[in-house]
DNA sequence: TCGTATTTTCAAAGATTACTGAAAATTCGG
DNA sequence: CCGAATTTTCAGTAATCTTTGAAAATACGA
């Protein structure tokens, strides 16, 4: 399923192993259930902890490794999207930014620039973006959400009322 | 650099080339100026097509077939979203259903299809709501982006009309 | 319709990535 | 500090994914 997400498809049977799980799972439980060798299982889990998409839990009386799943599912896909953003956005971005102070020798390097320009406007307005609204709670993202497309007439409500009151919104900036 | 959203590094060379070019090019340029094979461009071109990330241009005069990307960034974006969407969320969201409608044998099995319903809702209001936001017009939507977290300043706003103007509005369904 | 220019297909080779078992390293109670 | 339990590392093997060249198919002007 989710193999496209960076991924492999044996970390991400181990990580839906552990979602689904009513409780937290060691090394062992997971090679056995999935017929994995213990090493496949121990790689498949540092991984996970580098993605923060499991946690570690000790239990009482064991001295094996337990790991479980943030019960919030708003939680998993913020740490999904923040390293993919640390991992691959932010250094596409540097790249970006790199070719852009270049000097174009030519004509067809000065249009490469520019296309290149407008990549990085919209791959940097996207993650600014989305790291602004992840600051939100679930609860008024999720509102956001369900008011899909509406929220415009609500930027028209503000256009109306800018000219009534006269107070000037971050939205003016537009 | 974009080898990540489910295109591999040569079809995403070949792509960048056509996306800086200030002109279409064809099989023979681009083979040319990757080094590639034919059969490998030929092979790219045909996976891009059918992401339509690329469009066929023929020139007058000339029987080959020429490649182009379009102009305008966001329409990548959307593009790339809308395959994305099509080829994997879709069919996740249907695992998820079928695995909903299953008679849960145990505690455990109810625990995971508790677990199921929540990824399934998170991914299905996510999906419905970039299908809704993809139909706004690009200004809007780079409007709507400049404003990040501030759009809630304009959520209480509605709230405190609501109470006014005793009007309902799809907002309330939160 | 023929012949040539162009594109596509496909089996095999090549490259990359994932998986395993054995051995080494670590951890922690006693 | 010792030793058993547990985790990690790593070299070799297996599986998967890419690329290629040659041949087949297609498109098109004459």
């Amino acid at each position: 399923m989710g193999s496209r997400w960076g991924i492999n498809r044996t970390v991400g049977q181990i990580y839906a192993l552990i979602f689904v799980s009513p409780k937290p799972l060691n090394a062992d439980d997971i090679a056995d259930a999935l017929e994995f060798s213990r090493s496949n299982v121990s790689i498949g889990l540092k991984e996970l902890q580098a993605w923060r998409l499991v946690r570690l839990k000790h239990l009482a009386g064991d001295r094996r490794e337990y790991f479980e799943a943030p019960s919030d599912v708003w939680e998993i896909f913020k740490s999904l999207a923040e390293e993919k953003r640390r991992r691959e956005v932010e250094p596409t971005l540097s790249m970006l930014r790199a070719a852009l102070v270049e000097t174009p020798g030519n004509e067809a390097d000065a249009h490469a620039q520019k296309r290149l320009q407008q990549m990085h406007e919209l791959i940097d307005l996207s993650s600014t973006w989305f790291d602004d609204v992840q600051r939100l709670s679930p609860e008024t993202i999720a509102r956001l959400m369900r008011m899909g497309s509406s929220v415009t007439t609500v930027l028209d409500m503000t256009d109306k009322l800018k000219v009534v009151t006269g107070r000037k919104t971050k939205t003016q900036l537009t």
